[in-house]
DNA sequence: CTGAGGTGATAAACCGGTATAGCTCCTGCA
DNA sequence: TGCAGGAGCTATACCGGTTTATCACCTCAG
């Protein structure tokens, strides 16, 4: 027979329905003797639970969401995502819980998904990236009372649980890097301006630049794209005062840039220093090979997996949980000014 | 009142469930007029179907799987799967069905996830990919009844629904290329050799050399790594007869070439021509940009998803359906050879 | 005028689990 | 000897849909 259910079991066993389940379940209400009979049965009949028949009686789904709201082409090149997600389903699969990934267009869509989750059941709850200044998903998600953990910053006033990394220490320690090496002139190409940890990477520049007296240190902000990290760093190394170091908010912006400086003839690290935000084989790969900022994505992951799940089982839960420091590593692109 | 049930709606609209039931699912048994006021109710009321109430009625969960054995690291820089993915989604949701992911070691613990979904009733079907030469998981699937399509080769002698794309021609126009711009020399540094699309894609250099009159046209297997990729390119280019063209399974490989190239003062493509055999924004991020085979993975991916669903609706169903063909992108790293 | 057949609806069973009320013993204590 | 109380188990309701059997009613042909 295809497919047993507690049903077969318990005629096998010669019990009813409800010892099968308590046996299962592994709560009170069943001999050692009974149950132990009753889990060989199981086994021997290879039982698992139909996960909609337990979704229907139990109201959880074992299933979260992760809705990411980037464009495909963009999200294939980072991989912060792809480590993302591994980490997640590591966490969770502890538990055999599922993952749910969707990519959509934009953040309106993304709240659309979770509106159309919450009311198919689709998920116990989701996981929020990429978080904006003033972000509508944050009362979205709790007018839909849907479970939910933030990931890379604090979610609303403290009104979801978190995961976060410190972005504005992380930005400190290079510049002071870039500082202690002699820069002065410092550039910082930036994320999408709407983005929380974008403007915290900026604030942090902003706020170290009197401390370590640099002469310049101006943020611009791009769309995360290679297009416009080039186009900015072409911007930057035309003005009379050229910047001797930039940091750019991602890697594939700092190899954009790494090109840009190769076609105008600025050698790396010689005339330039580059640093990126974030670190990938993609940064092994070039020539130099760049100095950049690793994290453990992975790591995040897992452990944004088990606060979300604790927020599941109790969503009065309120966890902010800072992750480990990323550490900087210095590869080939960065050394002391030219003079 | 939150989540409305049909019970809701049955009482407001002075019906039984089953005639809200009828009316919602568009078949007989409801007067026009009846049905049009149920689904202004049903709208109202903002109802949307239970997702395991209706899996356990009838048999499909309105999910299908996609599981990717390789390490998680690889899979941050290879655009393909965030192209597929995001085309798989795009061909699932016009029926609302959605996409569960996972990442996993080997292929060993994938077939474990397919015997899981199959007997949880996770999913209606999957895709697979990176088949191999001997593919375990194609009896696997056969065995638990999973509707399946297989993406990039033929299902095992026709047992399963396949997408695929001609590599063989795809090659042979790389080849045709190389050699009509002079090239003798030609080197294949290809996949992991176990791959159904690394063995075609061998054959085809293979039968290629003699109509083209090519002097030499070795295919050197790697793990798809950069790392792997660079050191037969090292081994490639320290040989007294150097090719003077070489084509990489892949855009990372072929960016590690391209380091390794520089790296020994060999100019490109001066010295060497390199072509990719898969473009991203990678290909275009380099100096000298890449020329590389494009592939519409996205169109391929939804082109796949429409497939599975007539495979489960029908398990019947024996669809081999040939894509688009690549195309050859040329940029910058191909040029006749010195002399 | 009667019976066949179609239409529009209802009631109830069903899917495969979980939760709960209740029943039957058995034990221990007064 | 009587009874409270708990262990061990059964029967059954329930979750929110789908599906089937049944039925009342109307129309139309014979």
């Amino acid at each position: 027979m295809a497919r047993p259910t507690i049903a077969d079991i318990a005629d096998k066993a010669g019990v009813s329905k409800g010892a099968v389940s308590f046996a299962l379940n592994g709560r009170p209400g069943v001999s050692d003797a009974t149950r132990a009979r009753i889990l060989q049965i199981a086994e021997q009949m290879s039982w698992r639970p139909h996960s909609a028949a337990r979704a229907l009686g139990a109201s959880r789904v074992d299933s979260v969401g992760l809705v990411i709201a980037r464009p495909a082409r963009t999200l294939g090149v980072e991989p912060f995502f792809a480590h993302l997600v591994s980490g997640l389903q590591s966490g969770l699969s502890a538990r055999s819980i599922s993952l749910q990934l969707l990519i959509v267009e934009d953040t309106e869509a993304e709240i659309e998904v979770y509106k159309r989750w919450a009311s198919e059941h689709r998920v116990d709850g989701v996981i929020l990236v990429d978080l904006t200044v003033k972000d509508p998903r944050i009362d979205a998600l709790r007018a839909l009372e849907l479970p939910a953990v933030v990931i890379g910053g604090r979610g609303g006033k403290g009104a979801l649980a978190s995961v976060w990394a410190d972005d504005r220490d992380a930005m400190l320690a290079i510049v002071d890097y870039l500082a202690a090496l002699g820069h002065r002139r410092i550039a910082h190409v930036a994320g999408t301006p709407n983005f929380q940890h974008t403007q915290r990477r900026i604030r942090a520049v902003r706020d170290a630049a009197p401390r370590l007296g640099l002469i310049d240190a101006p943020s611009l902000t791009t769309d995360f794209s290679d297009a416009e990290g080039a186009a900015t760093t072409r911007k930057l190394l035309s003005q009379s005062h050229r910047p001797t170091a930039i940091v750019y908010d991602s890697d594939v912006m700092a190899v954009a840039g790494l090109g840009v400086a190769m076609e105008m003839g600025v050698s790396v690290p010689g005339d330039l220093s580059i640093v990126a935000f974030d670190d990938s084989i993609l940064t092994q790969l070039m020539h130099p090979a760049l100095t950049a900022l690793s994290r453990d994505t992975f790591e995040f992951g897992r452990q944004a997996a088990e606060v979300l799940l604790d927020v599941i089982a109790d969503p009065a839960t309120m966890i902010n949980l800072r992750t480990a420091d990323p550490v900087l590593t210095v590869r080939e692109s960065t050394a002391p000014p030219a003079h």
